[in-house]
DNA sequence: CTCATATAATACGAGTATCGTAATATCTCC
DNA sequence: GGAGATATTACGATACTCGTATTATATGAG
């Protein structure tokens, strides 16, 4: 089996970076895939349900803000997520037009059984690093989401 | 406007990245998107001329197994893009079944161009980094695409 | 208080993408 | 030379996305 992340021969640092992150990017894609297979749901759709169970209750409207989709297209979504039963659309009493979509914690556990290995093996790749080590990464990313956002947002 | 990305609460510095990194996702396929709906192409479209144009040729079947895609559907993947001129399809003469798909090098510096804002943005955050940090942060990514990569195959 | 306007979510239809299967062309090995 | 394997693509059924219109509720002006 041949290396097929390359990204070697690129000279800057930076853009050996901005390489694996695409790679990252398009495999972390990939696992999304697999796990929603075996839960009949699409890669779009895990994405909603993660950012509604990491980022709290949501309404439709801002999730399909944050997501970058059409609210029609939310719609969609939501109800597969519905039918299947990931998650479940409740009244907000302040405001009587707007939902709140929230992820019963059973059903969260369920997902998260099937990222387990993939957790793991982070967990690994994180034992092996020193708390210094980890506070520059987590400080990078941390980073790189806000100057990607905002880039994205000023198209 | 509130910190959108909130993943303060999570106590292990690992559960923070691991909340980044999707985060990260999220905000690139977004930014995916809205190059993509400037060139009338989709989020996978980009995905799939990128992993063309870094990983050098590929046959499709190579890109489909890459991107984890059926090959019917990168035939109507490889169809759209090609139909823009933003790939070609050459016959591999060593395999005359075969295929190979290139990225005209104007094509992909005109792609390049929509990426200026993210890259600059992120050469600015490079730039804030000791040489050390940038070691650091390259290593973590690469193993972790690694990781990511073979907890996706081994669904 | 009433009405006009704005906002949130969804219904609906047109266009299009995805994927399973089958077909075609070529290669490899005996 | 022929059988089986492999790479790609054609085709059709199904399902998704998105623009527009619709319903329900909130907000502000008169």
């Amino acid at each position: 089996m041949e290396p097929v992340t390359s990204s070697a021969r690129g000279q800057q640092p930076g853009d050996v970076i901005k390489g694996d992150l695409r790679d990252l990017r398009v495999q972390l894609g990939m696992l999304n895939r697999h796990v929603g297979a075996r839960l009949g749901l699409r890669e779009v759709d895990l994405d909603c349900l993660d950012l509604v169970s990491r980022h709290g209750p949501l309404s439709p409207g801002a999730l399909a803000r944050q997501a970058g989709l059409h609210p029609a297209t939310m719609t969609g979504i939501l109800d597969r997520l519905e039918r299947g039963g990931w998650l479940v659309r409740e009244r907000d009493p302040a405001d009587r037009r707007s939902v709140v979509l929230r992820v019963p914690p059973d059903r969260g556990r369920e997902i998260a059984g099937l990222f387990t290995a993939a957790n793991a093996a982070m967990d690994e790749l994180f034992a092996g690093c020193t708390e210094d080590e980890l506070q520059v990464i987590a400080g990078f990313l941390h980073r790189a989401v806000e100057a990607v956002r905002t880039a994205a947002t000023g198209l």
